[in-house]
DNA sequence: CTGCATGCAAAGACTTTGCAAGAGA
DNA sequence: TCTCTTGCAAAGTCTTTGCATGCAG
């Protein structure tokens, strides 16, 4: 499940890179490999880890010149989660109208469409005299198995990269 | 209009100083005289400017010692409104509720509140097994005088401190 | 009095950038 | 060939922390 649309994102990218006149090196396909190779968030530490298994010659410098060129190109975005660090959502390039909702106990991530969302969105807009161009919702909450037992299945399980 | 519930949020900061065993010091009184006394959106660079001119003796650390103790009381709320740079609202002391639109033409940040973003939030939370405790929506758009006329009147605007 | 709070300066974490060498198209 | 790219290391920016002194309760 995971690589169910890596190979289209990838192409994606490469279009958008030739459309402002840059290039696709060895570098970057790694990181694109690491990128959108899994569908969970990552920091941009963790993506250079990833990249570097992939190719050993990615480096730091490289990955942070990568991040604003995903996020331009609206396959990857920025999320701050609270939990003091920026992280990177890849899963924009297959849902982009996804939003969050973390778990206040167990820290995990709900990734959620509705299209009510936008709609709601789009009311306030026009009362507001705006067109709206983009949304951004992200929910907070306690997971039920939490409140009935005080605890849950997920609670302090880290979360690896699985696919 | 500025300082609508300036007195009553430094009194609910202290009350949360005092059950935490905290004290309510010459600075901390600065720093909120600064935080409350607008409702403009801050950095923390910029709080450290306005609690100065209260009081000189308020350091650079103190007022990052005081932003988490500002935002775990809930009377402000760290935002990430894209713009690279991290952003306090000090604005839920009056409107627990509220959420953001941000022009892409103009910078502006327009603030506003629904009661369906709420139910909404409840309802997503339900059918995916969570009691929603916390709700953050965040728009992007275009001001329909930018669409009109390619500029608006708030276009290049610096907002400096008002009320 | 006791223990939290403060300023200072040093340290830390994270990100950006200048530069000379390298490599896509 | 002509630029765009790269790695490296230095520099930046923002935030946190250790420590001795100060002060609220």
């Amino acid at each position: 499940m995971a690589a169910t649309g890596k190979s289209c994102a990838i192409g994606r990218f490469a279009a958008f890179l030739s459309q402002r006149g840059l290039r696709l090196t060895a570098q970057r396909r790694a990181i694109l490999d690491a990128v959108f190779g899994t569908h969970q968030h990552f920091t941009a530490d963790e993506l250079l880890v990833w990249a570097r298994a992939l190719d050993r010659s990615v480096s730091r410098a490289t990955v942070y010149r990568m991040l604003p060129l995903l996020t331009e190109s609206g396959l990857v975005r920025a999320l701050d989660l609270g939990k003091n660090s920026k992280v990177f959502d890849p899963n924009y390039a297959d849902h982009p109208n996804h939003n969050h909702l973390i778990c206040e106990n167990c820290d995990r991530i709900i990734e959620f469409e509705s299209e009510e969302i936008a709609r709601l969105a789009e009311d306030i807009g026009r009362r507001l005299g705006f067109e709206v161009t983009g949304q951004k919702l992200h929910l907070t909450g306690a997971c039920v198995e939490f409140g009935a037992r005080g605890t849950c299945a997920h609670k302090g399980r880290r979360h690896g990269r699985s696919g």
